[in-house]
RNA sequence: GCCGCGUUGGUCAAGGGGUUAAGACGCCUCCCUUUCACGGAGGAAUCACGGGUUCGAUUCCCGUACGUGGUACCA
């Protein structure tokens, strides 16, 4: 019988989270979800070294905001608690314990001093870094090279103590990835990992498979970094009875820099102007604080979007998806094996696309934010009109004050020389009567001002086109915007006045 | 160093023994627009390299190079 669909992510709060986090994320829900079965977010605080106040609700925050809400977790309940490792500490022992009287574990006593002290000293230019396995656990201080009543003795006077796994010398280990197909490894290559440390609290490779087996997970998707110690997490299974329940597993290809090399990290995102994480973090160790895709304008289907395709396609030219569509076409086997770089430009086309196919009044929710952060005050009743005219130019929710602020504030400081060169009485005559026929203008719309302002050049002989860009520049402040009369229309009779009227004096 | 995993235009990528090697982003040109975008039409640009196998290799195999990850009492 096949196995209920389980799948986890498993976070450790320390920080901001990352493009590639939600992407693992994005990855597992759709599996879930594809296959009716449960997105369980277990949270892997077992470095308290590494924790950060506040990051784990952090976490839940941007899975909310990007839509991807979790069917357990610490926060959403289950069956299968706590979800909090740290929660779990006394869990794990038994189980590192028993790999001991198995055999396959090992108590080690080496002081931080000691392991580096072995390090250094085994240290050559064709093994920059020993390691604690096979061929040097015997001259280490451990289970394995001491007697049983110095073993005794040490763990009765509290001295602290590791247990390591003990891998074997020359054993092939292989398995099958859902993504990269059939991987092999030799134990006798991978040291023997710590298991339970010293504070009591597991490694990331006890707690993972003991985790995954209590909550039944039955695939185990994680990022391609864990493929090297695979091995250890299968041996572990096997060593501790569960076999046959082992999850199937699946290594995510990385996100890369955009330039240079390497996994994307927070700093290429300052260095390049773009945002990693989901939503803004604050540390609040360093009090540093980075915004997110959120806060610079990104829609969150358009980031979930973004995150799906770089690393997979459903085989067709289609680019643009919802959620939903994602959902029913997802497939793990279309996943890309090699690391893909992060392409920002493309990232904001696809904002772009979602834009365009949000109703106004969607849009006019999700930009009110944005407009108060320049102006508290502005006319929402002028704000709504400005939307749909300014919509199709906008890439991120931030770029619509950027198309439309001369609606709401008079521009300062206007640029006139790309008029001022060309400037003659003729042009400064043409504003003039055209500003004394609006008086007589019964309709105030857009049309009525161009035939006006077409009659009214034809009246005085001079060329509409000469007089359309230093009315666009009175108006707007700059060679940008959407079309002049709309824009005069929206303005308002006074307000159009005044500015030409302004400009007229200064040329 | 060792081990794992990768490699199709600048980027994301489709394809998978015989193709004019899709499409998208970006870039360039033109059209539309009396602005800037959007939109439309074109264009430049790719199978890392070397050996096999084969009538034929971008595709299969082996090397090499390059990239990337791991090599912690971090995850």
């Amino acid at each position: 019988m096949e196995k209920d669909v389980r799948v986890r992510f498993a976070p450790s709060p320390t920080g901001g989270l990352h493009l590639g986090g939600v992407r693992t994320v994005l990855y597992n829900y759709l599996f879930a979800k594809q296959n009716n079965g449960k997105f369980i977010v277990r949270i892997e605080d077992t470095d308290r070294t590494r924790f950060v106040e506040g990051a784990e609700q952090y976490i839940f925050d941007c899975l909310d905001w990007c839509g991807l809400t979790p069917d357990e977790s610490v926060v959403h309940g289950g069956e299968y608690g706590p979800y909090r490792q740290s929660d779990r500490k006394e869990i794990y022992k038994k189980y590192a314990e028993q790999l001991i009287d198995q055999g396959n574990a090992y108590y080690a006593f080496d002081t931080p001093e000691e392991l580096e002290q072995m390090r250094t000293n085994l240290k050559t230019d064709k093994n920059p870094n020993p390691q604690y396995d096979h061929n040097t656990r015997m001259n280490m201080r451990n289970s394995l090279s001491l007697s049983d009543a110095e073993v005794k003795q040490l763990i009765e006077s509290g001295t602290p103590y590791v247990i390591r796994i003990k891998m074997p010398d020359n054993e092939t280990i292989s398995f099958t990835d859902m993504i990269r197909g059939e991987i092999s490894n030799s134990s006798g290559l991978v040291d023997d990992k710590v298991l339970l440390k010293a504070d009591g609290m597991p490694t990331y490779h006890l707690a993972v498979v003991v985790d995954d087996y209590l909550m039944k997970i039955s695939h185990a998707f994680r990022g391609e970094e864990w493929l090297p110690s695979a091995p250890v997490h299968i041996l572990l299974w096997k060593y501790l009875g569960w076999e046959n329940e082992m999850p199937q597993w699946g290594h995510f290809p990385l996100i890369l820099k955009p330039d240079g090399n390497g996994k994307l990290s927070k700093r290429d995102g300052q260095r390049l102007g773009f945002p990693v994480f989901a939503m803004k973090w604050a540390d609040p160790g360093t009090g540093e604080a980075l915004d997110g895709f959120k806060e610079v304008g990104f829609l969150p289907e358009a980031f979930v979007n973004i995150l799906a395709m770089l690393g997979w396609n459903d085989n067709t030219e289609q680019e643009v998806f919802s959620l939903n569509e994602l959902i029913s076409k997802f497939s793990i086997d279309r996943i890309h094996k090699g690391g893909a770089k992060f392409d920002y430009e493309k990232a904001k086309w696809f904002n772009h696309k979602h834009l365009q196919e949000k109703t106004e009044t969607d849009l006019y929710n999700l930009v009110l934010p944005f407009i108060h952060t320049h102006s508290p005050e502005v006319d929402n009743e002028l704000l709504k009109k400005v939307i749909p005219l300014v919509k199709e130019r906008c890439n991120l929710l931030t770029d619509f004050w950027d198309q439309s602020h001369f609606f709401f504030v008079r521009p300062e400081n206007i640029d006139t020389t790309p008029i001022s060169g060309k400037w003659d009485d003729d042009k400064t005559n043409f504003f003039k009567v055209w500003l004394t026929k609006l008086d007589e203008l019964t309709n105030w719309d857009a049309d009525s001002l161009e035939n006006l302002f077409t009659d009214t050049a034809t009246e005085l002989s001079i060329k509409k086109g000469q007089v359309m860009l230093p009315l666009r520049i009175m108006l707007v402040g700059g060679k940008y915007g959407p079309n002049v009369m709309d824009i005069a229309a929206l303005l308002g009779k006074k307000e159009v006045k005044v500015r030409v009227e302004c400009i007229l004096e200064q040329l």
